[in-house]
DNA sequence: CGTGATTGCATAGCACACTATATATTTGGA
DNA sequence: TCCAAATATATAGTGTGCTATGCAATCACG
């Protein structure tokens, strides 16, 4: 019936809100890098080194967004490019001795944060909440796929 | 224990992923403007013209990211500025004809993308969404907050 | 009444995300 | 074998968000 939209209705923007928030609170705890090396440290620390594309896939951004992340990350010392001896194309990911123990560090900061954030959540509450935003991304994402 | 850090369990991770996908969902739909411009046109909607700082709260972003959002939906005559005659620091912000009716019509898009993103939900747990996610907002602002 | 603090806005510079496009290498099939 | 399609990366341009900083107007109070 034509309420007025209020944004605090609105699934797209809390949602919106609450990821600047978690970013807000990662970014004043991290002593080097940013929110969006964060992906990469775990890609790295869990997989070993990895090319561009696996990288960009296993963060789910667009490729020249990963590339944009990993020229950062370079300038900054934290990875290394090397060729792929098996494909000209391509270029291995790897950390780099600082990059590793700084990524070792931000998992940590990560955790805190999550853990943070849920604390506004009851025990039992906390899964309830993961289930259902993972429900939510698979139906956007599938929306966006079949373009 | 140490399990290795998935990120498929982040809270910080998933909010942040899921939000960009809402973004995504938005931004195929819009005829004009983008995702930013959606918090300005229901703040004018609902409240009338406002100075750029309520509309910087309104919001929940910071001043200088809602005069840079303003400065685009002007050059798209989307809004207009009018010094505020009972303070000669102040700019009255109003939707122009043509932003009002874009107003209008994103107002319907982003409902029934929001309607989508539920739909990953049954109708009794949307309303546990909303309220889980609104609680955890809180708990970061007010991390932010106490600085 | 005047001055220091507060408030409203602008600008500069950066991070992170997107689309569109270009280039180079590899792969697959006629 | 050779050429078209697919794949990996790079570049250009834009949107959305942040912090830091500066300036002008207003306010509050001694």
């Amino acid at each position: 019936m034509e309420s007025p939209y209020r944004r605090e209705d609105s699934a797209g923007y809390l949602t919106n809100w609450t990821a600047r928030l978690f970013q807000r609170a990662l970014e004043r705890r991290l002593k080097g890098g940013g929110a969006g090396s964060m992906p990469v440290f775990f890609a790295l620390l869990n997989e070993g080194p990895l090319s561009q594309s696996a990288l960009a896939r296993w963060a789910a951004v667009e490729q020249p967004t990963m590339a944009n992340t990993l020229n950062r990350m370079e300038r900054d010392g934290l990875i290394s490019r090397a060729p792929d001896p098996a494909d000209g194309r391509s270029a291995i990911v790897s950390l780099t001795r600082g990059g590793r123990q700084l990524a070792l560090d931000s998992m940590k900061v990560a955790r805190e944060v999550n853990a943070l954030g849920l604390s506004a959540l009851k025990p039992a509450e906390r899964d309830v909440y993961l289930d259902m935003i993972r429900r939510i991304a698979a139906v956007l994402d599938a929306d966006g796929a079949q373009s």
